[in-house]
RNA sequence: GCCCGAGUAGCUCAGUUGGUCAGAGCAGGCGCCUUGUAAGCGUCAGGUCAUCGGUUCGAAUCCGAUCUCGGGCUCCA
């Protein structure tokens, strides 16, 4: 067995044995708790409980169980495994509802590795003398074996996922082998919280967002919106290079539209309340595809035309509930980089390949080098012909491919009208983010009685793409900025070179440095000498700026600039003008990382 | 929407058991300093302690409701 693959093996069960402790614990001090299940997750592990009389865990309590979880450790507990007959685990868990519904519920869940059931056989593991789990295990010898751990929050969480169903109090851990592992897994969270989106947001003034204007609705400030601006100026170029035209819609339309689309009817929970204007009812649009099928059927098409590829940052609306709501990630209004594709049946394949090569390219761009997509097949609710699902299946799957992307099938995740591509992205510090989407509609094009006269001058129905390369341009930015950790490459930074005149007499050769910068389309700040070096040093580092040059005697005399360029350990001196400008004009050109 | 937690100056936070507890640093304004690579000095201004109600002689502090934010769950076309 590789070594990575021992040491996930040991963290699964260690973490899954300090699970066991921990519902130890907790039945311990709050008797006549009842346990449900407790599984070990990425780094850590959880379990859930019902406790007596409704009660709920608070924050407090966590130490408090830990003290108890240290002493059940300090007693060195042997796990021993026992395997009963299905009766006999009714028995022995007969005071423990979720327990029995567990084993009732033999041969269809009975999967889940928390769960000891399989076959005619129910596993149990116990240690000490009062406390036993249903279980599949394996464990750990001993609970001596354990400690390494803390528990890190409580929440709330529905019994088997499900919102109605009871809901049941989980506590959340985490686990390690070594005192130094748990340390470095600290010290991970601490790293992420530094890149949080929503810190950096505010610490760089790039947006907020005010109460005022309500939950999920962002307003981007000067910043934060030219490094926007960028990415769609960007954005824009490339897809007119690759022949997109663009369109505009708006952001209501009325009911019939929705009825038409099929979006009234399936997700008008998600759709913000109608407006009654003049007798007719508005909707604000939670997409853009229908707006965008009316611009193909304002006329007549011919084949000729096909594929047609409609592009917009077009806005849309989604009324999330409140709880899910999460800085830019998730958000109540925000613009779809929104395109729709309509072809031919036979130029499918083809279009979704080039358009999943396109779309990896545009990520590259932006410095994302590591990708994995997801290929989500037709789920149990669906609309439409199997046999059309297939075929658009297979071309997404020749489009992965073809595109040499690693991919795994998601059976049943795609949308009810259509399978996918999702592609996902590993950012810096190797979370995995979903990024963009690649979908074959079979619904639309019916609905809307969509067709095209082919050479054989007979009408057909087109085939349609969805897809949106940043997803949400919102998001694709707090990912941006988190990959980042605020420090974006030069052609994203939105001041690009912060000039320092030493003394206020250097402020006149300050601005003729700044001046040149200008003229070769650099953004540039210079900075009055109201305040000693170092301190403007410190607010131009503070605030990400690539680079930093300091004007002095000796630059003025000799035509040079000091440099100290973000990520380099000692600066720069006497480095010609023309050198720097040109060096930051290339750095400018330069999208991505690696390039 | 549900469970838990948190709201004190623009930001980060102090504020013992209810009684000079309305404070500090940074940021901001003004003045001085004329500065060579991550915080120069002084000074001024600022808060209905989220909001509303209650308990009390007295509330930032205790209780209730509401709002907002955060962590989860569910959801995410």
């Amino acid at each position: 067995m590789p070594e990575a693959d021992k040491i996930n093996a040991l963290r699964h069960t260690l973490r899954h044995s300090t699970a066991h402790v921990l519902a130890q614990a907790v039945t311990d001090l709050w008797p006549g708790a009842k346990y449900a299940i407790g599984p070990p997750i990425e780094d850590g592990f959880y379990y859930d409980f019902d406790l007596p009389d409704n009660a709920r865990f608070s924050e407090d309590d966590l130490s408090r169980i830990e003290d108890k979880m240290r002493a059940i450790v300090a007693e060195d507990q042997t796990f021993e495994r026992e395997e009963h007959t299905i009766e006999e685990g009714l028995q022995l868990f007969a005071d423990q509802p979720y327990k029995l519904e567990i084993i009732e519920g033999v041969g269809d869940t009975a999967d889940d590795e928390a769960e000891g059931v399989g076959g005619s056989i129910v596993s149990s593991y116990r240690n000490g003398k009062t406390f036993v789990d249903l279980c599949r295990g394996p464990h750990v010898a001993s609970t001596g074996a354990l400690g390494h751990f803390k528990l890190t929050k409580v929440a709330a969480a529905y019994w088997r996922g499900d919102e109605r169903r009871p809901q049941l109090q989980r506590i959340y851990g985490t686990a390690w082998e070594s005192a130094g592992a748990l340390a470095d897994y600290l010290h991970r969270l601490e790293e992420a919280e530094k890149r949080d989106h929503r810190r950096l947001g505010a610490e760089l003034d790039l947006f907020h967002f005010p109460p005022e204007i309500g939950g999920g609705l962002p307003v981007f400030h000067p910043k934060g919106g030219l490094i926007r601006k960028l990415m769609e100026d960007f954005s824009r170029r490339e897809h007119e290079k690759a022949g997109y035209e663009f369109v505009y819609t708006p952001h209501l339309a009325k009911s019939t539209l929705f009825e038409i689309s099929g979006h009234l009817g399936w997700y008008k929970d998600g759709m913000y309340p109608p407006m009654e204007m003049e007798g007719a009812t508005y909707y604000p649009k939670p997409m853009n595809c229908p707006m965008h099928i009316l611009v193909y059927t304002s006329r007549q098409r011919s084949y000729r035309e096909l594929p047609l590829r409609l592009f917009e940052f077009g806005t849309v609306y989604r009324f999330e509930r409140s709880g899910v709501l999460n800085g830019l990630l998730r958000v109540r209004g925000f613009a779809q980089d929104d395109s729709h594709i309509f072809c031919t049946p036979e130029q499918l394949a083809g279009e979704l390949a080039d358009l999943l090569a396109f779309v990896l390219r545009i990520l590259r761009a932006f410095g994302l080098e590591d990708f994995e997509a997801e290929l989500a097949t037709r789920p149990e609710k669906f609309v439409g012909d199997p046999a059309e699902w297939d075929t658009a299946t297979e071309a997404l799957r020749e489009a992965a491919e073809s595109a040499g992307i690693a991919f795994v099938v998601a059976e049943g995740e795609g949308a009810f009208y259509a399978p996918k591509i999702d592609v996902h992205v590993k950012d810096a510090i190797g979370r995995r983010w979903q990024v963009s989407t690649l979908q074959v509609d079979l619904q639309m094009p019916q609905r809307f009685d969509m067709e095209f006269v082919g050479a054989d001058n007979t009408r057909h129905r087109p085939y349609m793409i969805h897809r949106a390369l940043f997803g949400s341009v919102e998001r694709f930015f707090a990912i941006l900025l988190e990959h980042y950790a605020g420090q974006f490459p030069v052609w994203l930074a939105p001041v690009q070179v912060t000039v320092l005149p030493v003394r206020s007499d250097h402020q006149g050769y300050a601005d003729s440095v700044a001046g040149q910068l200008r003229e070769a389309d650099l953004r540039v700040e210079v900075v009055e000498a109201t305040e000693q070096l170092g301190g403007r040093i410190r607010r131009a580092k503070l605030e990400k700026v690539p680079f930093i040059v300091v004007v002095g005697d000796e630059d003025v005399e000799h035509g040079t600039v000091g440099v100290n360029a973000a990520g380099s350990s000692k600066p720069e001196r006497g480095v010609p003008v023309a050198d720097f400008v040109g060096r930051v004009a290339a750095a400018d050109r330069t999208h991505s990382t690696g390039g």
